[in-house]
DNA sequence: AAGGCAAACAACCGCATTTTA
DNA sequence: TTAAAATGCGGTTGTTTGCCT
């Protein structure tokens, strides 16, 4: 049997959003919240799919949202974590607040991307365009890059929580609370947590839990 | 002014994952 | 335990906008 489609598609509007139905579905989620997006089309006199709503929602309406053009710390951020990630697009955003995953993903794709192979760097690997691939290298050569590269795995309480009891304790800075030990803008109180890989540390916590 | 082109970005689609009954 | 439903994610496409000739 297979999946029922997500939505009613015989009824449903496509294409860009009014303004008139931007606005019930802002009035509708102050009313109720987020969530049970297959129902809110309905509940909220819109004819759109939920998935649809949820996107026009996360991406464009939340009233949190940053908008405005990338800073350039924002820009190493992100490079720095697609390093690490990959075309995790949700995971990057996660440590950038009021930017969303499409939203770095495109600015990804249009601007940063270009940027990196202008400089002569594989916008994939991170590495100069003429450098053997990681697929490529022998397991002796990663690890002699990376020493200190802990696989192991370990179930750890989630990272944002961590960082987030860090941060109201006052040992956490802002920048580290986005994962950006050592930065000039850290301020910790508590300079003995920073190694020189902490930056790695939610990463790895993550990666930890990807290795399954 | 008009046409062509590329960049930027919003939105869609299909699949994967998680939740629920 | 399992199947279906709901939600989330990432790749891709379509539309708009701005620049150049």
């Amino acid at each position: 049997m297979g999946r029922s489609p997500c939505c009613e598609k015989a009824h449903t509007n496509k294409g860009a959003w009014t303004k008139e139905e931007d606005d019930r579905l802002v009035g509708y989620i102050r009313a109720h919240g987020e969530g049970c997006w297959r129902s809110l089309p309905k509940a909220a006199g819109l004819l759109r799919c939920g998935k649809s709503c949820r996107l026009r929602w996360i991406n464009y309406l939340r009233p949190d949202l940053k908008r405005g053009n990338f800073t350039q710390e924002e820009d190493q951020i992100i490079i720095k974590l697609h390093s690490l990630l990959g075309n995790k697009w949700s995971l990057i955003a996660g440590r950038l607040p009021g930017r969303t995953d499409n939203e770095i993903k495109n600015y990804w794709n249009t601007h940063i991307r270009r940027k990196l192979v202008s400089q002569g760097i594989d916008p994939t690997t991170h590495r100069p365009m003429n450098e053997p691939s990681a697929s490529q290298q022998s397991k002796e050569e990663r690890r002699e890059k990376c020493p200190d590269l802990n696989l192991d795995l370990r179930i750890n309480p989630p990272y944002q929580q961590q960082k987030q009891q860090l941060f109201k304790t006052g040992t956490l800075c802002f920048a580290c609370s986005l994962g950006i030990q050592n930065s000039k803008d850290c301020s910790c109180t508590n300079a003995s947590t920073n190694s020189g890989y902490d930056f790695l540390s939610g990463v790895l916590d993550y990666r930890r839990l990807e290795m399954k």
